[in-house]
DNA sequence: GCTTGACCTCAAGTTAGGTTGAGCTTGTAA
DNA sequence: TTACAAGCTCAACCTAACTTGAGGTCAAGC
């Protein structure tokens, strides 16, 4: 192929450094999107370097897919996030960091009070009592505990 | 039932705030074990409790259930915990906990030095660079890269 | 002795984020 | 023109950590 602003999915692969299976998954959760050829294989702006390296950041931040595409979604007319809009949705998702790294900072705080204390003891810890408050939050599937 | 030292399962899934096939579940992958009553109900000595309480807190600071079983497994005669075995187990368990943090700390500062940079270019950008090396070390169902 | 609630087992379902494979089509380089 | 790499679709599989459901048993109060 010529060098034009198309891309095949196998290079976007190569130079996203995700594989061409994710790509395909990608684009059905509807993160990413492709026109396609005459022979229906998929081809691809430029653009979506930028949007697949997006998504790849704010997993590693802990975004769930769902999360992600909702947040790409809600940008005016959907579109590819402009300097401004990366603005936005990095500092949203550093702030959700910042409260998880927090978060984790309070447990690791509880771990080592705990250590050496032998404070197992059902009713006092504040580990187990933590627990506690979150099992009483009523049954049905409780999701994972830490942020994620 | 008389208040013996033993515990029903629907008893120690109240105290632990575990749902009971939560218990039925450890039980199956070897986290905690049971003797049977003529009825072939389970029965539980008290210790149930320290160790479920253990397995949540682990799970917690985002050990799997197969390491917490190998680390439980590890201890002499694969004995409940004492307070010295906690005093070892929860260390550990905060360093790795300790390394998450570190992990998105290293993550956050990235992220925050890219906002209104407007990064996102291909080659230069120190999250995506990252990103490479890690899509570099091999194919298979990545785990997870955040602290779960 | 009957009803009710707690238990039992085992299989199948769930969610997330993909991967793998089969079977078939396209595209391109020699 | 022929071969082979790349692409395509769709379904099935994978891991983790459980939950849900079906179908059947046990125990205890009235």
């Amino acid at each position: 192929m010529a060098a034009a602003t198309e891309l095949t999915v196998g290079q976007v692969a190569a130079r996203s450094g995700v594989a061409v299976s994710a790509l395909h998954f990608y684009e059905a959760r509807g993160l990413i999107r492709s026109h396609r050829t005459s022979g229906n294989q998929r081809r691809y702006g430029r653009d979506v370097l930028r949007r697949v390296a997006i998504i790849r950041i704010a997993q590693e931040v802990g975004i769930s897919l769902a999360e992600i595409g909702a947040a790409l979604e809600s940008l005016p007319e959907g579109r590819t996030p402009t300097r401004e809009d990366w603005n936005l949705l990095s500092t949203a998702w550093r702030d959700q960091l910042d409260q998880k790294i927090a978060q984790l900072k309070k447990l690791r705080d509880g771990l080592t009070d705990c250590i050496g204390c032998g404070c197992m003891s059902i009713d006092k810890c504040p580990l187990r009592n933590k627990e506690d408050r979150l099992s009483a939050q009523g049954p049905g599937a409780r999701r994972l505990l830490v942020a994620r």
